[in-house]
DNA sequence: GATGGTCCATTCCTATAGGATTTGTCTATG
DNA sequence: CATAGACAAATCCTATAGGAATGGACCATC
């Protein structure tokens, strides 16, 4: 695979203001959603560097602004390691966190949200719908794509800078939730509804509510999972 | 200055185990920290590097961790630069980021604190007592220092991960607060009084009494701040 | 005086080279 | 067979070099 460099762009147009570091990081981002890197892989900075076609220089910037998300972990002389699993109770430590941060967050942006703040919502719920499901990852990676969208919107209509830190402090985690066990969709409908139910809440202009839709959605989750969780 | 490279370390001593990229981070962090970089100023890697005496590739790397902090931001080529100081409503979205965040994590370290944790709880509080505090920053260093601590060390106490990467995504805004034009301590009599209530509360073993204590803490300290602020 | 263009120093960004460390394999020895 | 040591390949880490972009100074032109 080889990635646009900055020298091969043609003059005249409009700068991309994008180094090669950027790309890199994008790269393995996507890598890392796609669930291509297994947990626990080891991620090599000169392999990376020979499969995109760069030099190490830019991977090794990428790697070391991906650590702080939680989705690639580092040890000094030996390298960058795609984070482990969740266990059991990682996934209970995240539905903690997440019930402290996401209802403020949906109180916070049904006080300030913006009629173009809410269509998006409205969009990413009623994506949420359509996606189709299927068994298999390819299957309902439009539905978690949809899902993390809803959530990532509500953070950042906000309005709060340091809550959509601290959810994006979650948000590579959130993704990875996905892989505890195995876990599929499993009552998607349900989930839906919580969906829009919180959607209805911040468009009726109601925080408490909304912040009561969140923590009930987020309880829920915790409550599906646990029960589908397979044993240790 | 000078960093210790990794060549030069006396052969056969246990292995440190940190490479320059991590001095180089440390030494950044401590910079910021101490003040010695003013928001907006310039964070040149060449020029790092040569002040350091080291190559701009571990200073690169060490930036690129640093970014996510908050505490330096990049554009694409042109390089690094401090965070600007807090404007009141910067400082009013931190307080309500804590009020989400900190509560929580007295509550989860109340119930799950080991003594060693409540005995360091309690060296932070007798710092923050005999710290001196003075007009000049360096006067009251040990002071902020030992404030920071205190948060810090519930923080890791809730035993949850991700509670903890919350925090510290706030972390370095924590610090930069102080920048909030100027202010110092006030009333620090009062505050040490706060973090006394908080570390009873926790030693008594009382969840909701230590979230409310650390509640009541952030309010009372954002009350102050805005007593204190200058006028825009 | 304001605007626009050219030159130059500084800085960022990427590639490359080579030393240092880790890891796996292979062999020799008890 | 188990263990220890030697070797080799892969990888990490740092330094260095040079192309590319930025910003400012200087100067010409309107």
């Amino acid at each position: 695979m080889k990635l646009a460099s900055s020298r091969d762009r043609a003059p005249g147009r409009p700068v991309s203001r994008q180094v090669l570091a950027d790309h890199v990081y994008e790269e393995l981002l996507a890598w890392l959603m796609d669930g291509r890197l297994e947990p626990g892989a080891a991620v090599s900075i000169d392999g990376t560097a020979r499969e995109l076609d760069v030099s190490p220089t830019p991977v090794r910037e990428a790697l070391a602004r991906l650590e702080h998300t939680g989705m690639v972990r580092r040890v000094a002389l030996k390298g960058y390691r795609v984070a482990p699993v969740f266990t059991r109770e990682d996934f209970a430590e995240l539905m903690e966190a997440r019930l402290a941060i996401e209802p403020v967050n949906a109180r916070l942006a049904c006080s300030r949200i913006t009629p173009g703040g809410l269509a998006d919502l409205r969009e990413a719920v009623k994506d949420l719908e359509t996606a189709p499901r299927g068994p298999s990852f390819a299957e309902f990676r439009d539905y978690l794509e949809a899902d993390e969208r809803f959530h990532k919107l509500i953070a950042e209509q906000s309005g709060n800078q340091f809550m959509l830190s601290a959810y994006n402090a979650l948000g590579g985690q959130v993704q990875r939730f996905r892989l505890f066990g195995g876990v599929g969709i499993t009552d998607a409908e349900q989930a839906i509804a919580e969906h829009q139910a919180v959607f209805e809440a911040m468009a009726s202009g109601d925080p408490e509510q909304a912040a009561a839709a969140m923590a009930d959605h987020v309880h829920k989750v915790r409550a599906r999972a646990i029960a589908d969780a397979p044993a240790d």
